[in-house]
DNA sequence: CGGAATACATCATATCACGAGGTATCAAGA
DNA sequence: TCTTGATACCTCGTGATATGATGTATTCCG
């Protein structure tokens, strides 16, 4: 997969792997998996982006001694999701004008 | 149009406007205007990039006066939009993934 | 005991799109 | 004639980004 494609969808992905449940970093990556892979140093950069962006929030908790940082999806995440579906039907143009045949008469 | 997602397609868009006939720069960015608008830096870096690739050739030629590069594409070329058809059906399966109905039961 | 799995984090690097700015010619109109 | 806009090319600096490498700490299991 090209690397510049992967970008487009990384973030929105990562907002759609907790849309349904809040979920947690390691998490996250293992439900992506059959998806899209993704390294850990990606994904942390990914949800602190998002969280800038106020389209999650974050709750710590502990889990047997371990630290866990639960990811919730914002209203601002959902909507994110939607522009998302609207800028894929520009991309479905797009992709129209480059997979169109060749005009030979 | 998010950056991201705009980021997957230039290369190939560029491309796709020279793939039926060769053209150069200033046209390439009018014939691409109603799919993709993108400035003439943008798309000198891209060419730039893409002739680096070896996925066009160049070719200068007087016109009129002025000097007018004519880009021809080339096997590879023509093999990059093919690889970008397999990874568009990559894409369609993460599209799916996100726009997925949420599960309330 | 030891290694794999769980779970987080940071840093340096390379790639990339793009605005700003530059050069030069030609056509049209004031 | 002078100027403006279109044509046509190019370069540089900046900000954003993904990722590998690396680090810390705990728990589970053989």
């Amino acid at each position: 997969m090209d690397a510049q494609l992967r970008r487009g969808v990384l973030d929105v992905c990562v907002l759609a792997a907790i849309k349904n449940e809040d979920s947690y970093g390691y998490k996250i990556i293992k439900d992506l998996k059959p998806i899209l892979e993704l390294s850990e140093s990606t994904l942390y950069t990914i949800l602190k982006r998002l969280e800038e962006g106020k389209m999650l929030i974050v709750r710590s908790v502990e889990f047997e001694g371990r630290l866990r940082k639960y990811y919730h999806i914002t209203d601002l995440g959902h909507k994110r999701i939607e522009d998302f579906k609207s800028e894929w039907k520009e991309m479905m143009g797009i992709y129209s004008f480059i997979v169109e045949e060749n005009r030979y008469e």
